[in-house]
DNA sequence: ATTCTTACA
DNA sequence: TGTAAGAA
């Protein structure tokens, strides 16, 4: 069977060879929220091939458009999850990340869509967030209309 | 050999 | 960002 860009098959040091990027670093990025590592059952991280474009767009983003780390983070803390997933009225009234988020969502404790068994790696919100920054500024200005903004997403994750 | 966590320059 | 320690 053929592995998807989602599965995770790739070791951190492989990773940081295919993007040149240090060991250290992409734990600290993991730390900081820019990235979402999977575990194998001995704890070692695991990471995608997809992951490997993300941290291309994140490298682009530090070295070529000035951003630093908290930069990339309070982008991805304002992207409005709750419209994307979607999310009810009354779930996102008691969320963390509707009200006060300075964190992106997937870094919110107990939220309501992580409790459902949903792993944010695999969720359109992250998966949009470090691979589409293009995307991004397009999606905050669609302001009002959800499936517009939906359609948005969708259409840059299609294969 | 490789990666883990924690701590620190 | 990088390095170091001790454990796995």
């Amino acid at each position: 069977m053929n592995n998807n860009s989602l599965d995770p098959v790739i070791s951190i040091g492989t990773l940081a060879k295919k993007v040149g990027l240090s060991v250290s670093a992409i734990r600290k990025y993991e730390e900081q929220g820019l990235i979402i590592s999977h575990r194998s059952a001995s704890g070692h991280r695991l990471f995608s091939y997809e992951d490997i474009e993300r941290l291309r767009t994140i490298q682009h983003l530090i070295r070529n458009l000035g951003f630093n780390i908290e930069g990339i983070r309070r982008i991805e803390a304002i992207l409005p999850c709750w419209d994307l997933l979607p999310c009810s009225e009354e779930v996102r009234n008691n969320c963390l990340a509707f009200k006060g988020s300075t964190k992106p969502c997937w870094m919110i404790k107990d939220a309501h869509c992580t409790r459902q068994g949903n792993e944010c790696r695999k969720c359109h919100v992250y998966r949009f967030g470090t691979l589409h920054t293009e995307g991004i500024k397009v999606l905050l200005h669609s302001t009002g209309d959800n499936n517009k903004k939906r359609k948005i997403i969708n259409k840059a994750l299609e294969d």
